[in-house]
DNA sequence: AACACGGGGTT
DNA sequence: AACCCAGTGTT
């Protein structure tokens, strides 16, 4: 036996406190589980697109998605026979683009691995890229009924509140703790209702500003709430420092097209396009037009002009606020450079439609007439 | 254990 | 303006 922190935490449920929980939690759920797109049925690969899209990301947000991805997309074979480009223009403006990448590879490997079904062990899922511990565990349950313990934003915050999890959620520890716990709170069997009831507890009553104890089902089960702890526990997700960047996006003319580059895999955006984008330092307007010129050569190797400014966007990138001027210049010579590392074309504005972009590469797009 | 990775919604 | 979101993969 290794050494143990000393037990801080209150006494654990015990078994017929957890028979009751299970019972309440999942009677809540029949009466107040939301109508969701991914809960038509069950089918293993609309649970995995949708396990996958939900990841860091709000059901509301997902929603428009998931719906037409099945739409265009309906099957596993749909999705690795499509070109990645399809597929990143389905998931533009999702964000965590790496999520899109993933999914696309891992159909290819069901489909030529697994005869196209998707797999049904905790071995065979984690060995999918872009599926992890949570979105295995979510799977096994969800599409296939099995038992498998789950722990996301919803259980992490829920659970820790029914533990009174004293220590960090977020250490090592913390973590431990809660796949400990969401293990023991598994029921017999009904694994697919049981985890979705447990997202949606968290989600709708155990919220993380002013829970809503007074109509939680398990309030009488709630360690943290039984001893008004509830806004004294640790919070379950991490500080984030914001750093501010400014930086310079060109749309480089020349005749009736424009100059996009495909970012590389050590970048934002891997896979998706965009303009020809780089940090700027100069202050003044002088020098920004000259550090456009040098970055626009050493990106692409086109030379090119800037004439004026034609927007200043602002958005937030992880841990980044960015600062992005929007400039247009003219083509002024220079031999374009484009290789398997870094593609880079001239296209018409209207071919941008079915080009994946960022959120501000399409708003940019948008203002130069495609 | 810390960090990168998007973008938008809520408080 | 913070905070938050059905996490995963890399360093």
């Amino acid at each position: 036996m290794s050494r143990r922190q000393p037990q801080t935490d209150p006494p654990n449920l015990d078994a017929p406190e957890l028979r009751a929980l299970r019972r309440k939690l999942l009677a809540w759920y029949g009466r107040n589980a939301r109508d969701l797109p991914w809960r038509k049925n069950r089918d293993p690969y609309r649970v995995w697109l949708s396990e996958v899209m939900l990841q860091q990301t709000q059901v509301e947000a997902v929603r428009p998605y998931f719906l037409r991805f099945t739409g265009e997309l309906p099957a596993v074979e749909d999705l690795a026979s499509a070109d990645e480009s399809r597929v990143l223009r389905l998931w533009e403006g999702l964000g965590y683009y790496r999520r899109a990448r993933s999914l696309h590879a891992a159909a290819k490997k069901i489909v030529a691995e697994h005869d196209g079904r998707l797999p049904d062990t905790l071995e065979g899922l984690m060995a999918l890229p872009g599926v992890g511990r949570y979105t295995a565990g979510a799977i096994l349950s969800i599409a296939y009924d099995k038992r498998a313990p789950i722990v996301e934003a919803n259980t992490r915050r829920l659970y820790a509140r029914l533990m009174a999890l004293e220590v960090d959620p977020t250490s090592t520890e913390g973590e431990r703790r809660l796949w400990e716990f969401a293990e023991r709170l598994l029921p017999r069997s009904g694994f697919s209702n049981f985890s979705q009831a447990l997202m949606e507890l968290g989600s709708l009553v155990c919220t993380p500003k002013t829970p809503r104890c007074d109509a939680c089902p398990v309030a009488k089960h709630c360690r943290a709430y039984q001893a008004g702890a509830i806004e004294s526990l640790a919070p379950v997700t991490r500080k984030v420092k914001f750093t501010d960047l400014r930086e310079a996006a060109v749309v480089v003319r020349k005749a009736d097209k424009v100059l996009v580059r495909q970012c590389g895999e050590g970048e934002r955006w891997a896979g998706l396009w965009d303009f020809p984008r780089f940090e700027l330092e100069a202050e003044s307007p002088a020098g920004a037009k000259s550090e456009i010129t040098q970055k626009v050569r050493e990106l692409t190797g086109v030379a090119c002009e800037p004439t004026e400014k034609i927007a200043t966007l602002k958005h937030g990138v992880t841990r980044y606020r960015i600062t992005l001027e929007c400039y247009e210049a003219r083509h002024t010579g220079g031999r374009l450079r484009s290789n398997k590392d870094s593609p880079a074309q001239w296209v018409a504005p209207s071919e941008l439609a079915d080009t994946p972009l960022s959120v501000t590469g399409r708003k940019l797009a948008g203002r130069i007439g495609g």
